[in-house]
DNA sequence: TGTACATCAGTGAACGCGCGTTCACTGATGTAC
DNA sequence: TGTACATCAGTGAACGCGCGTTCACTGATGTAC
């Protein structure tokens, strides 16, 4: 039953895509091996051809999950002025579980709790995910003359995991929009007091 | 070995408060019965003289954790005016984890991304504590006369769960001070602006 | 108030299930000549 | 290019550890008379 070596490569980036979204769904500590693998069409016992050990596969499915999103926004936001593109990529990210398909949801949010205690690797690879969106957001702030860019950023960041994070709480449909569209506004009031600091210089 | 109705009472209740602190620090999935008996001084055999199952504690844990931090913040914020009990509360919330103790962890941020797939009885109790939260701040925001009071206290607590959140991933001391700070200074500008917003009626 | 028995908190060991990991095996791919 | 052998992706079963839960037992408390 050996496979060719492309499609060896391809069943591996299948089990990682399968991953990262069915980790993001349940957690690291709720997902097994067999839950993965059954996922991607396979058995489980197959899984250490591809992987040392399941913490070396939940480490390259975060980084998978965070590249995903990146490709989604930067396409998502190609052309657009620095302000709509930061409009857009914070209504995206908070509508990341209200969205139809469930392939861009955020280890930030959905391994939050559970990333301290885990292994180094995942660690790095959520310290690496929270750098780059950072990074991104604080990127196009600079764009704008925004002064302590990255203090920005950090802020934006800060207010839209917890939005996400308290609404997947919510009893009903009604209360996690509501959560979300709070988180908005005060993404836009922080935007536009820096802008207005901006101006008073 | 029988203990007197005061004993076991007592037993219990530290059996409850010693699990409210070690599950916020290991989390749900990896504390387990022995670690909090242990914890609190007793062999794991006994658990099940004082709870039904893991499930049971758990819900327990968490309502206390809210708890013993609602007992806490009442009590440093008594007799201050609004505004600055608003600030005390979220200074007090975003270094719950700078703490000299840490016995004042919210499950909010400490079984953030476990709670959704948690028992019934857990997620139930992080909602109370969770609305308990939001309609304290409201409270506060009203006597400011601040209109859509819930609104704003949703907001406070999305960006404070997302700032200690996002903390705990932090490679330094340094960068998680500055994470707290950005969201201690985001807290003070919704707050501004929702006065002025008031003023201007 | 004292006595005899029932109750039950706590112990330490054992049970049993789930899950990460290993293994023997199959048969198709890759490679050496 | 063809042939013979080595490699190895994937399967299905088994292993073994950890952990939630159960159990027999102890001896102090609670209760009935």
């Amino acid at each position: 039953m050996r496979k060719s070596k492309s499609e060896t490569a391809e069943t591996r980036k299948r089990i990682v895509d399968t991953a990262s979204v069915v980790i993001m769904q349940n957690g690291l500590a709720a997902t097994g091996i067999a839950d993965v693998m059954a996922a991607a069409g396979l058995t489980q016992g197959g899984f250490y051809r591809h992987f040392e050990s399941k913490e070396h596969l939940a480490a390259e499915a975060s980084e998978a999950a965070f590249e995903k999103i990146f490709d989604m926004m930067g396409k998502q936001v190609a052309g657009l002025p620095p302000l709509e593109a930061i409009t857009k990529i914070v209504h995206l990210y908070l509508h990341q579980r209200l969205s139809k398909n469930q392939d861009h949801l955020c280890p930030l949010v959905h391994l939050g709790s559970e990333l301290p205690n885990a292994d180094e690797r995942i660690k790095a690879a959520a310290n690496m995910g929270y750098k780059r969106t950072v990074g991104h957001l604080a990127g196009l702030l600079q764009q704008l003359q925004i002064e302590q860019s990255l203090d920005v950023a950090d802020a934006l960041v800060a207010t839209m995991v917890g939005a996400v994070t308290v609404s997947r709480l919510a009893l009903s449909a009604a209360s996690e929009k509501s959560i979300l569209n709070h988180a908005e506004s005060t993404v836009q009031l922080v935007l536009k007091a820096a802008l207005d600091g901006r101006k008073a210089k």
